[in-house]
RNA sequence: GGAGAGGUACCCGAGUUGGCCAAAGGGGGCAGACUGUAAAUCUGCUGGCAAUGCCUUCGCUGGUUCGAAUCCAGCCCUCUCCA
């Protein structure tokens, strides 16, 4: 069976180690415990965790053993690695809730039976700590004078940083040393912004227990273009159905732009690297064989394999011209205000495909608004029960943004 | 605690001898053309509304004035230097 660290490499997520031969070794050899740490700061995770998701899931198929810990403890600091400016804190309350929401959002990817894997929340072993015997037992295996150099604090050495967020870094190594002594966790992974306090927390367990302990860090998804990937109009692009549509969903990743295309399938699908590379490289058009097995594969792994098939369908009829399909955001308006007639503007806004009637006229008026494939010309249309074809009505806004209207 | 600089729309950033400022320019976003549901390029739009006008907006509160982003007072916040 090939070493999962190579399997890992030659996907594209590596991109340090604090020991690569070592690493390679060490997995290639036995069942390694690892972990990775997730701030519940908001209500689902998102593609940008989605990432971390695959590793553990590549790592769980190879015969190690994720620990997937929520930072129900953490998160009431802050990180402050590569941000400019401190975050807004959340309440104690909010915490825990969405922790409660990361926890059943893993168990759709990571198996968790039978010593498989490991979910745990640092806010068990953080929150009763003890300043003094922690300053005494762990600050003193921490030099300021390096901490301060490290990358992450880079941005925040001009803005200014408090020592609330300081101590995060230092939290985070505490977590390692005790799931190092709690379930024998020898190594850390994360996403590349994580690396300071990764080594931070592999030095401390070195330095406590007297045992090796490694880090290595993934690429985080970016466009060809260096932005962060999975970012979308209303935020960020949500694995949570409620919160990102299976559709839109779907259709984010079927318009990425081609040059990002081989890079996510390989991190974001188990397709076969030969067939990735066969898929990235298709030229022109031909592309978009690529693009819809890509959409369809993470969607699939994400909402599922029927969510995924209705997903796909509504893409293709909508764009193909042919016949509709009911799996697209829709919005419901009562039958008797339709047989009155409700003006163009008001339904605009309603669907939520104009912020305010000044954007719905703006988009009227540049011609952007398409009711059942005619463009809308006046600002004062007005729809009524006459528009709807079997029973819906299609609402096109630019090329590609579709929304229905039920009765 | 002391000295200085500054807070402008989604972001950056002009504007501070008071009216010509819903506020230059850039970025981002949206729409149009082109196209492959891609990129690049070009064009338009980008506070709200019952829209040739009206309302709200330039850190907050009050003041001067016919009129304030622009002047005055107090307050809040941020940054830099000093302690």
């Amino acid at each position: 069976m090939k070493n999962v660290y190579d399997i890992l490499m030659e996907r594209g997520y590596i991109e340090q180690a604090t020991a690569e031969e070592e690493i390679r070794d060490l997995l290639g050899r036995e069942s390694v415990t690892f972990y990775i740490g997730f701030d519940p700061t908001a209500d689902s995770l998102h593609v940008g965790h989605f990432i971390q998701v695959m590793v553990m899931m590549h790592m769980q198929q190879a015969g190690h053993r994720p620990i997937a810990l929520l930072g129900g403890g953490t998160a009431m600091v802050g990180d402050p690695s590569g941000k400019s400016d401190m975050r807004k804190m959340l309440t104690q309350e909010r915490i825990a809730n969405n922790a409660r929401l990361f926890q059943k959002q893993f168990s759709r990817f990571i198996d968790f039976g039978e010593n498989k894997a490991i979910m745990v929340n640092n806010a068990d072993w953080l929150l009763d700590l003890n300043y003094i015997e922690f300053l005494r037992t762990i600050g003193v295996h921490f030099n300021v004078n390096r901490m301060l150099s490290a990358e992450c604090f880079k941005n925040r050495m001009e803005k200014g940083l408090t020592f609330l967020e300081f101590n995060y870094m230092i939290m985070q190594a505490y977590d390692f040393l005790e799931l190092f002594r709690l379930h024998n966790c020898k190594m850390q992974l994360g996403g590349n912004d994580q690396w300071s306090n990764i080594i931070a927390g592999a030095d401390l367990v070195r330095k406590v227990e007297a045992k090796p302990a490694y880090g290595l860090t993934f690429s985080l998804l970016t466009t060809s273009e260096g932005k962060k990937m999975g970012k979308t109009e209303s935020g960020a692009l949500w694995l949570d159905a409620e919160k990102t549509p299976p559709y839109e969903f779907y259709q984010y990743w079927r318009n990425v732009d081609d040059r990002d295309v081989e890079k996510c399938l390989a991190l974001l699908t188990f397709i076969p690297m030969e067939e990735v590379r066969r898929l990235g490289s298709l030229e022109g058009s031909a592309i978009n064989e690529a693009k819809e097995t890509l959409a369809y594969e993470v969607t699939k792994m994400v909402h599922g394999e029927e969510e995924a098939i209705k997903a796909q369908t509504a893409a293709r009829s909508l764009f193909a011209g042919a016949e509709e399909s009911d799996d697209i955001p829709f919005t419901q308006i009562e039958k008797t205000r339709l047989d009155e007639g409700v003006d163009i503007i008001s339904i605009l806004v309603e669907t939520g495909l104009a912020s305010s009637r000044s954007d719905g006229r703006r988009l009227i008026r540049q011609g952007g608004i398409y009711i059942n494939a005619d463009r809308i010309e006046s600002e004062d249309q007005i729809i009524s029960t006459e528009d709807l074809d079997d029973g819906k009505i299609l609402i096109r806004k630019g090329k590609k943004v579709y929304h229905q209207i039920r009765i």
